[in-house]
DNA sequence: CTGGATCCATGATGATACTG
DNA sequence: CAGTATCATCATGGATCCAG
């Protein structure tokens, strides 16, 4: 008679909880899209393609009631920014785990119409060159494509950060310019690249150019490169 | 006109990409519930308590599709068994970082009716005594509840392991017995455990069952316990 | 008994339009 | 900019039934 948790699974599992939190449909899309830094309900709106505003809201309100993300609003101003709390960029691992296995073992290329926003796509770069242990010594890297914010991918030669551009005064070893479909298609190409790609632009001293070019080779990863042994039993199927 | 992909996200993202495919209620649950070896259909309507058999039919045929699971159909035999496929198996990471964060951050206390099974309860004690890289040398720990099968928390010092116990003829350093009820009240009891709690007996050498108990006090994680180790993973998140 | 299928109710999500 | 409102659709839950 009593039904208390009617979303609940009423399982006697940390995991199961842990999927209570962050099982509904976007939920963990969201936290991807606050990863790199509080945004605005628009701002979400756009990088989450596909999402109604509706939906986004429930998703924010019940993340919110969870304690994975709080709304800053500031009297006297009408955008809203959300941020994640502690426990939601706790999600980290769980985000890349999901994501590196997305790289390994979801075979289906992107549909032409897909939105392609870079922080995705940089992110599986950052995330794959952290995972392989790719070392080129001290980089910083930028990425500008017209319509959003300027990225920069960085390595100390042991830890590979990616974050919005905030401080411009930096001078990177190499900017990469390009629009969304061309980087897209540039950085998941299979094979060596070709450095003089239509819509991409790339500057820099020619040394450091070459560096960039060997590192992102390791990406996209080959389904039998990121983990060996892996008799891809994946059937691409749609249904 | 045409929709081909519905419960697509459409994002240009192989995160998002991995929702697609293991993103639906009960999916993540099938596979942890498939990831110590293969079950039953009524096997599963047993751990994954509450999914009606609808619904567990239709993860069943949506992760089949999507190559995580096979069906182990035998003629001449009624029974249907389901196995992870490498894929699936392959998921482990993701299931294993969702219960160390659901470990760290769920605070919510268990439900007095929600069903027990051992192999929730010590697939997150083994995972703790992994991360937590507890090292009490060789081991090998049987847990026996009435009811289901016996499990086997062995480790040789470095890596810790958790199986259903098929061969009986290692000899277990201790043995614990206890009820569903006794078994999760003791592993997430909080502070030093009383070694006679009702509903457990645990037998084997004292020197061996000192062991035990010493090496499972680090279960359950306090909040700020588990935190530290992962957070190499780019700690800074704001710009 | 296992391994489902069927019917129905309901809640979650999607599409579209509109508002403070 | 940040949502609401309305309606339609789909996925899930509850209960029951059925075939090998």
């Amino acid at each position: 008679m009593n039904d208390p948790e009617p979303r609940s699974y009423g399982h006697f599992c940390k995991l199961a909880k842990a999927l209570e939190h962050v099982g509904d449909r976007w939920a963990l899309l969201v936290v991807r899209d606050l990863m790199l830094g509080p945004k605005r309900f628009t701002d979400l709106m756009d990088c989450m393609a596909g999402v109604t505003p509706k939906t986004l809201t429930r998703r924010l309100r019940d993340l919110e009631a969870d304690g994975l993300v709080a709304p800053d609003r500031e009297p006297g101003r009408r955008e809203v920014w959300y941020r994640l709390t502690p426990a939601g960029r706790d999600l980290q691992p769980v985000l890349d785990e999901l994501l590196l296995w997305g790289m390994r073992h979801v075979a289906e290329q992107p549909r032409p119409d897909e939105p392609i926003h870079p922080e995705h796509v940089l992110h599986a770069l950052q995330l794959l060159l952290q995972r392989e242990s790719v070392d080129v010594g001290h980089v910083r890297w930028v990425v500008r494509v017209p319509g959003t914010d300027d990225y920069v991918l960085s390595s100390d030669g042991t830890t590979w950060d990616l974050r919005i551009d905030a401080d411009s005064k930096a001078i990177p070893d190499v900017t990469i310019t390009a629009t969304r479909s061309a980087l897209a298609r540039f950085l998941t190409a299979q094979g060596p690249r070709d450095r003089h790609t239509e819509g991409i632009e790339i500057a820099g001293k020619a040394s450091a150019i070459r560096t960039f070019l060997k590192a992102i080779e390791a990406f996209p990863p080959s389904a039998t490169g990121l983990r060996a042994a892996h008799t891809t039993e994946l059937a691409g199927g749609s249904r």
